[in-house]
DNA sequence: ATATTATTGCGATTATATCGCATTAATAAA
DNA sequence: TTTATTAATGCGATATAATCGCAATAATAT
């Protein structure tokens, strides 16, 4: 199955890549216009997240956000971050902090996914 | 606006209590069966969360689960803590950890929404 | 230039949740 | 207890997010 690079390919992780926030579907609809279709924007992000070169975050909204892979190389594909979510003006940032997980014994993580949502500081 | 004790209300709401994890609508109308409607559920857990006796919070998978306010009496209305959710049996629990929420200078907090998505002890 | 097939576009479909509105029933008042 | 008021419900329609099937398109290997 040999991978091919197609234009809404392209557009899809530049967009990505060009935006400093988590963006939706929604978001990357209106920036791409009627040029890309919506099913095969939520195909190819599904793509990226399996090739491991974006992210995928369940806001708390639940709707799907997507980000492109910075810092985690190869292996450590790991985005134990929080993100915040603007009540106002629904952007979403990934924020500094680190958490660490601490699960009782047992307990086997795969996934994490913080949110906190109130108002960003152009908002507040 | 008098509010009413109902049938569907007290059934709900025991549903909440009895259950140790937190519960999605669908896991709340297989209990009840079809003896409550969609809607009502919805509209119920809605009110609770508006009243303060339920916390509402969006999974990773996107869906909303409701858990009945043990610890949080009165003005204290927080849940800073994660939720973990089986991949394999589905059910979500709350973790003991209480999260501390570090913001950037400027942001205004409202919700938190943590889940750490994985395998259960008796999944794993 | 041609063949192969990954990828796309389109429309239909699934899933979660909400809404409008007529009906029902919980509570207050008589 | 009976009646009146209206909160709450049930039902069907609707909104929104996301996926799916399938024929058409186009990226790459030959």
């Amino acid at each position: 199955m040999h991978v091919r690079n197609t234009k809404s390919k392209s557009l899809i992780l530049e967009t990505l890549k060009n935006s400093k926030q988590a963006v939706s579907h929604e978001k990357i609809q209106a920036e791409l216009g009627e040029s890309v279709d919506r099913a095969t924007i939520y195909r190819v992000l599904n793509r990226f997240c399996e090739e491991g070169i974006a992210h995928r975050i369940t806001g708390d909204d639940g709707k799907q956000y997507f980000a492109a892979c910075l810092k985690c190389q190869g292996k450590e594909h790991r985005h134990n971050h929080l993100h915040f979510r603007c009540l106002n003006c629904g952007k979403v940032e990934c924020l500094p902090n680190e958490i660490e997980l601490k699960l009782p014994a047992g307990y086997r993580p795969a996934n994490f996914n913080g949110f906190i949502s109130g108002h960003c500081p152009a908002c507040a």
